[in-house]
DNA sequence: TGTACATCAGTGAACGCGCGTTCACTGATGTAC
DNA sequence: TGTACATCAGTGAACGCGCGTTCACTGATGTAC
């Protein structure tokens, strides 16, 4: 349509239109359920132009992968930016996550499901994405001093368990936008009550 | 083999053998990807004797989550009868939870994955299932007396809270059963500082 | 600026294959008498 | 106990369809001169 552009940009336009497709067409299901030429026909262009792009189906969830993780990382970059400081973090990080769910919802769809159920390799790849993410918030709770009297253990431990939660929350927010608003009210109280354990708790007390 | 018995009998034994093989076969992949084709064949018969058995792969599918959360059930049951008081909980329960993990992978397996990449109806019955389970220990929480200072509400939180924590854990031990010991140690310690929080924690603080 | 050639995103025909579902069937098990 | 009939789990052929992948191709875009 409009302005074909140059070759390269036409080419780059096709890629994005199968990233797409694949994310809208694998929502009803899942990425292991997608066939190369329900995407091609979704795209508008004939079966084998897919392998312009993509070596096989797999290949391009792994590029999904890397797709969701960037929208992901941006809104960590959101949420540091927006809450540094401990006391700030639960209300000034929540709405943050809710909104880029929100704007992101087919990326996070995608995470959630094809965490479990995605071919083994993109399983992997994800895992890999979310442990990295752990080991940073593990940094920046070390950093702000808050848990002064944990071990880094079990700094580990603890971002493991906020990372978790926060897996969980998303997870509930892509399955079931219209609850938004309980959902993230729910998230607090119980984030707080979390937190609350962690200002409690003591490495050497179990 | 061996003794054919009655009809009912041998009936019974082909319909146990497409349960166990739609199991087996959804590990590789998921519900979702797998063919009434392909699981008639692991069970050695003609793929329309499938139709004496479940009307569609669907329907087998909500069979497995019945059974599924009847062996889940099944734990729960063992995890009161061990450790019905609170400060065993987790000592308790964790070692349980992990041997039934252990002797049922593939139904825990199967949960996981369909949990977030199955088809609607399925992600439905589960995720009614949990809700019933988190509703039970809700009540549970609330007989022990451990959380006089919250209100019903924030039982039902806290409820919400474990059983998030000990779905994540199960995932685990089906993902990396050869980690099992590390990840039930780690888990020990997280559900500690949760719970630490829960008892320093009061309804009406947040 | 104009021409000749190279590149390469997308085409279209063809292949063999596994799919779900239909249908009429077989023959062993079960039941009524 | 013996016989005649009913049930029904599993069979096997057949169907039209969508699948991934191969291959030789077209024609617009890009480049070298």
């Amino acid at each position: 349509m409009s302005d074909p552009g140059t070759r390269a940009e036409g080419k780059e336009r096709t890629r994005r239109a199968i990233l797409d497709a694949a994310l809208a067409l694998a929502a009803d299901s899942n990425l292991a359920a997608i066939s190369l030429r329900q995407v091609a026909k979704q795209v508008g262009v004939v079966p084998t132009a897919f392998y312009r792009h993509f070596g096989s189906l797999e290949l391009l969830g792994l590029a999904l992968v890397d797709e969701s993780f960037r929208s992901l990382r941006e809104m960590l970059l959101d949420v540091w930016r927006h809450a540094p400081e401990y006391r700030d973090f639960i209300d000034g990080s929540l709405p943050i996550v809710a909104q880029h769910v929100r704007e992101n919802r087919s990326h996070y769809a995608f995470i959630a499901r094809e965490r479990t159920a995605g071919p083994p390799r993109v399983r992997e790849a994800i895992s890999r994405e979310i442990d990295l993410i752990t080991r940073e918030l593990a940094t920046d709770v070390a950093r702000t001093g808050a848990a002064d009297q944990y071990s880094s253990t079990d700094i580990a431990l603890l971002a493991d368990l906020i990372v978790s939660f926060v897996v969980t929350m998303a997870e509930r927010l892509v399955e079931d936008p219209e609850s938004e608003a309980r959902t993230l009210a729910e998230a607090r109280t119980q984030l707080r009550m979390l937190l609350v354990g962690a200002l409690n708790w003591r490495s050497r007390e179990a």
